[in-house]
DNA sequence: ATGGTAGCAAAGCTA
């Protein structure tokens, strides 16, 4: 099964090349991020027409998360307990083929002094919770998404950053967020993969639009995929798509996906 | 240190 996880920065901004993007790659999950739309403004019949069921859990102009998979979902959730702003569509689950995924788009945090920084680290702590509870089913778990952290130095194309105490996706306290996550139990899967491979560079997800960022690669990896036990024993491959962020009009994010066994 | 671009939606907010 191929799976992948995309923040579209606006799926009808983007809907060409997401139609393009999905013909050729041809994933049988895809998790999306910033769907920036309603449900009912979703394109949700071009999408069916290239044969994918749809769940999606949308908003006017912010946010917005789906799931669309060749399989049917099973049992979709568009909420988890995080006690502040649920409003936000964030998050949606789904069962496919015996399989919890999830989508998720952590809120990004803005500045260290605003508001957004607070929830932000509230989203992570409550998250967390969340899934130490579906990890204790043991079962398999796939969770892509936009997770608006660079966990490590090699995840910034200038690990200086991680010198300075007000770069958001850097900063010590969300690094740490993402670390207590993944401390619950979960495996970072691009990394489990390149780790496993020599001489393999961690591969960026995201590039500013500004100051042509992408064209001179100074980008950050901020989407991953956090896998259970169970589903890291799945994974045979991993990695990250540049090709639609080389087309006109781009998301600023790259789609990342992974192989399992089925 | 600052400012650089993009999407929504119609001026500023968010990223």
């Amino acid at each position: 099964m191929r799976i992948a996880s995309w923040n579209v920065n606006s799926i009808r901004a983007r809907l060409e090349s997401t139609l393009d993007w999905l013909t050729a790659a041809q994933p049988d999950v895809v998790l999306l991020q910033e769907l920036k739309c309603t449900v009912g403004d979703f394109p949700r019949e071009a999408i069916e027409d290239l044969g994918y069921n749809v769940a999606l859990h949308g908003q006017k102009s912010y946010n917005g998360v789906a799931i669309l998979s060749k399989l049917p979902l099973e049992d979709v959730h568009t909420t988890f307990s995080c006690g502040i702003n649920d409003d936000q569509c964030r998050f949606i689950e789904a069962i496919i083929a015996g399989c919890r995924y999830i989508s998720l788009y952590v809120p990004n945090g803005m500045a260290v002094d605003n508001d957004k920084y607070a929830y932000k680290l509230a989203f992570y702590d409550a998250f967390t919770s969340y899934v130490r509870q579906l990890l204790s089913l043991n079962q398999p778990l796939i969770i892509g998404g936009d997770f608006n952290v660079a966990p490590d130095l090699e995840d910034a194309h200038n690990p200086t950053v991680f010198t300075r105490t007000d770069r958001i996706l850097c900063t010590i306290p969300e690094r740490q967020a993402f670390h207590t996550l993944l401390a619950a139990g979960l495996y970072d899967g691009l990394k489990l993969h390149v780790k496993s491979l020599p001489d393999q560079q961690l591969p960026f997800t995201w590039w500013d639009y500004r100051a042509g960022s992408f064209i001179v690669d100074k980008g950050y990896r901020i989407d991953h995929f956090l896998l259970s036990p169970q589903a890291a024993d799945l994974m045979i491959n991993a990695g990250v798509d540049r090709t639609p962020r080389s087309v006109t009009r781009p998301s600023d994010h790259a789609p990342i996906w992974i192989h399992i066994k089925h």
